[in-house]
DNA sequence: CGTTTCCGTGAAATCGCTTTCACGAGGTTC
DNA sequence: GAACCTCGTGAAAGCGATTTCACGGAAACG
């Protein structure tokens, strides 16, 4: 157990800068109608004596914990990927500049009433951030219970609650736009998995930007993968095979692309010369692969600062909107 | 704001079970003299009311916050390795089935005084987990006052707090086996950032390997890396320039093994046919990479929940001892 | 059989902060 | 100048658990 070091408490603070303890309470949690006499002795007394607030006394006699639950939903994803932990950290970050805490909540959470949803309708934390889309129906229950409530990503249908993503869109519509003005004439995509909105989305961009530049469009330019690198290699071939004068390939992750690429080497074509390929994501591997992917970047610290400043917009009472975050094309040397 | 339902507390239960409230917390926090029948009393209240501690109430009157702080060194390798996300997630596991709270501190803490440490000290959580090696004055400082401590990864000194590692020297040793049985006579080494208890182990367990099964052992066949990719490229090259006899190459992280393999490639040589090439960590980058990696797995999450194990052991008091996980060749391509 | 010890138990104090409520001084209003 | 507000302030009542302390009965002792 630690030793506790005696704390100064409300006590001493009053009495040292001649103030009741109540007055002490509310310039500490900057009421503003305080005489600015008493704030400054406060203030200055704080200051004298290092004090720090007791966060259980202050919870239980607020109701407020000063905790955000980030929540991963423990699939195996988030174990291979660094995407979650990138966001996380973006997360703590702001959190911790606001004196609030990030407490981490990894587990599956299928059913709505399994322990972690009890857990946080149950008033344990201030608000929640959800990584991942997580069943609509948790979310809904918990934005009933007026939980502040941020997710990562953005949602299928119109819901009541913010989230914060990036622009997928806009970033594939960059990617293509970019090989245009390569001089590439028949681009294909390869999509991730379509259950996913940031997969619909992403191909929701390739599809403006075919059209908007007048080059080809045509339903065999479009395979649908699963964001796995197999799925990656075997729609490349059959992109391949379908579509002779095949010059570009879009596709909507990293691992996909370095895929496509695999197919496009052992077909006996080179990247980028014969066809070009643009991965999403810009991941560790994209920087380190041989040779470097040119890629779609995002943003990923970003979006979790940016959920924690709304989460603490939230907590503040102001109303929050959902927010979508730019995207930019880190160009290497597959296109 | 959270709506907060009208949780049942201590009161309700006593009324129900027809006991004291102190009889409350004996039978909830188990003491065991407490009459059987009164504690069979208790639990049923309990369970009826479907009841929970508040754990603000519970954290100001006992001084036990039932947080764990997991303190993330905020530099840039965390932002791309999911190594320590994949921890993380190993200590939340274990933490939340007991009932106790991960709260994450990505934060550089420098300075002995730093804001963190400060919070640390301050006694706002129960334990602290490293993840990676903190400066070890902060370390001391904080075991000194009595603060249940893990460290991940092996300090350099011998110190009094306990941690728990991968068996790097038992990984890499197992490399070079595997290697020598596969038939190759001359294998060099590209160690990580020596200045790194990881990096130390892995040349050790690579050195004694090279003298358990009597092959080669040359000055020339270490080659000192930093963890790079570049570094892994550069010295790949040096070291065929040096050994013309060279057949496999162990390298103490996957990043470098890759730089190692565009190497011995763009020196005309093919892997694992001419040169055999060997990883570290079995990262997510091994397992996509074309052709697959042969790389030493680490149980990372493992890492995590033996952590927390130890940490909860602390809280409860028992005697706690460093622990070393084994690793596991993973057999692929290039090896 | 009287006396000491042991133990389970409940009453009540306590942890440190927040918040309600009432009070009094100073300002307005008619 | 009486009646009515307004507004900053302090006293005091919680928030919901834990823990100390003292009590009474049972067991053990002499």
């Amino acid at each position: 157990m630690a030793k506790k070091p005696k704390r100064p408490t409300y006590a001493e603070i009053a009495k040292l800068a001649g103030v009741s303890e109540a007055t002490v309470s509310r310039v500490l949690n900057g009421d503003d109608k305080v005489d600015a006499d008493r704030v400054k002795a406060v203030t200055d007394a704080v200051e004298k004596l290092g004090y720090k607030k007791n966060r259980a006394a202050s919870a239980l006699a607020s109701g407020r914990t000063g905790l955000i639950a980030v929540v991963i939903d423990d699939d195996l994803s988030v174990f291979q990927d660094p995407f979650w932990g990138t966001v996380t950290n973006g997360i703590s970050r702001v959190l911790m500049e606001n004196e609030m805490q990030t407490i981490l909540l990894v587990a599956p959470l299928e059913k709505i009433d399994s322990p972690v949803a009890q857990y946080l309708m149950r008033g344990e934390v201030d608000g929640v951030i959800f990584l991942q889309l997580q069943k609509d129906s948790l979310i809904k229950k918990l934005a009933k219970q007026n939980l502040p409530l941020v997710v990562n990503g953005t949602p299928h249908s119109s819901n009541p609650f913010a989230y914060v993503d990036s622009d997928n869109a806009g970033g594939a519509y960059s990617a293509v736009e970019y090989l245009v003005k390569q001089g590439r004439k028949t681009v294909a995509v390869i999509t991730g998995d379509l259950t996913n909105t940031a997969a619909e989305q992403r191909l929701d961009g390739y599809a403006a930007a075919v059209k908007f530049f007048g080059i080809l469009e045509s339903k065999s330019l479009v395979a649908k993968g699963d964001w796995t690198r197999e799925s990656g290699y075997s729609l490349a071939n059959e992109l391949m095979a379908k579509n002779p004068e095949l010059d570009a390939i879009f596709c909507s992750n990293d691992i996909m692309a370095f895929g496509a690429i695999a197919a496009i080497q052992d077909a006996g074509k080179s990247v980028p010369e014969d066809i070009a390929v643009i991965g999403f994501d810009d991941s560790f591997l994209a920087q380190n692969s041989h040779p470097g992917l040119t890629s779609v970047r995002q943003d990923i610290v970003g979006l979790g600062m940016e959920a924690a400043r709304m989460i603490l917009a939230m907590l503040h009472g102001d109303e929050v909107y959902s927010e979508i975050l730019p995207c930019e094309l880190v160009i290497r040397e597959t296109a």
